[in-house]
DNA sequence: ACTCGAATAT
DNA sequence: CATATTCGAG
């Protein structure tokens, strides 16, 4: 069971908190603010603190900074403040995550993988993070392997990090090396199917952040990521996936909104509804992605994509509609 | 080249 | 069944 510390000078806040983590089994404390926090860290072991933002005594970037240093713990930011600004810093200090206000239980059930990483990764030195554009990639490989019926393939980019050993045959030493998968491509006979992993989305939002929404087009987003075997159309169709245009808010299923003359298909919106990779299940928005979206949705501007001018809007599994009109 | 949405795969 | 990816078309 995985022990929480949760922050927030908020009484309300804290308590729906407490429950939401109580749901997944966490071990839960609470306490109000930061002074408070520091001496419960001093006299009890935690393995995950979640801390607001803006609290009376100490803000929770000082408390943040403090509980990496002193307690070596990972935390994750919570605020109702959607800065762009805000959200970044939080993350440039080296939190986990920034959750928005208000938290839903969802959003706190997988954290114990935050603890868990933590643990994991925090006696191996890591090396900056690789740039988008940089070089990286220092070696290729590729491996077949066979799951069953699938024939998968495996491209594999190698880059200095710190999730594994990996023996390195020119010097014969063990590098720390963080394999990236970028291409994962499964073969089912009759066609292939590309899967859209973590770092491969990441890569795909950093390239869209790099270009800027009014170049974001898939032959620009492809060129950016550069990355050996995709091809336009996976970045056109993942594009198409991320942002919906509809004026139906609730529009959270592929299948309940297709009429009549569907012909019972079932998927009048495949690439709407839940489909919607901002807020899937299976693609974690990042933090940095999410301010952005958020803030041209809160200031209802216009993004282009392609050759279009349309007002998009983001919903999906992870958001409800209060969430969204209540800024 | 882009996007939509039907078709198809998981 | 719900969701994710491909693909034919305009």
């Amino acid at each position: 069971m995985y022990s929480v510390l949760a922050v927030d000078d908020d009484r309300t806040c804290l308590f729906i908190m407490k429950a939401c983590l109580k749901k997944w089994n966490y071990q839960v404390t609470i306490v109000k603010n930061a002074n408070e926090a520091l001496s419960m860290l001093g006299n009890k072991s935690f393995d995950l603190v979640l801390t607001d933002v803006h609290m009376p005594d100490m803000n929770g970037f000082e408390l943040q900074r403090c509980i990496i240093q002193e307690f070596s713990l990972p935390v994750i930011l919570i605020s109702a403040d959607t800065r762009a600004e805000v959200m970044c810093n939080g993350l440039k200090n080296g939190a986990q995550r920034f959750l928005v206000k208000p938290v839903m239980a969802d959003d706190l059930k997988d954290i114990w993988q935050f603890a868990k990483w933590w643990k994991r990764t925090k006696n191996i030195i890591s090396a900056p993070p690789s740039q988008i554009s940089g070089s990286s990639q220092e070696s290729v490989t590729m491996v077949d392997s066979h799951n069953g019926n699938y024939n998968i393939s495996l491209y594999v980019f190698f880059s200095l990090a710190s999730e594994s050993t990996h023996l390195d045959n020119t010097t014969g030493k063990n590098l720390q090396v963080r394999v990236v998968i970028y291409l994962l491509v499964f073969n089912t006979g009759k066609n292939t199917r590309l899967v859209w992993t973590w770092d491969l989305h990441s890569r795909f939002v950093e390239a869209i952040l790099l270009i800027g929404y009014h170049r974001a087009v898939p032959t620009n987003i492809l060129e950016v990521m550069n990355v050996e075997g995709l091809t336009r159309r996976h970045v056109a169709s993942h594009l198409q996936n991320l942002s919906y245009t509809t004026n139906q808010m609730d529009y959270s299923d592929q299948n309940t909104l297709a009429d009549e003359n569907d012909n019972n298909t079932g998927n009048s919106g495949a690439h709407g509804g839940a489909n919607n990779i901002m807020f899937s299940s299976t693609n974690n928005v990042t933090p940095s992605s999410f301010s952005h979206f958020w803030e041209n949705f809160q200031s209802k501007q216009s993004i282009n994509v392609g050759d279009k001018n349309s007002n998009y809007i983001f919903y999906g599994n992870n958001i409800n509609t209060d969430q969204l009109t209540q800024v």
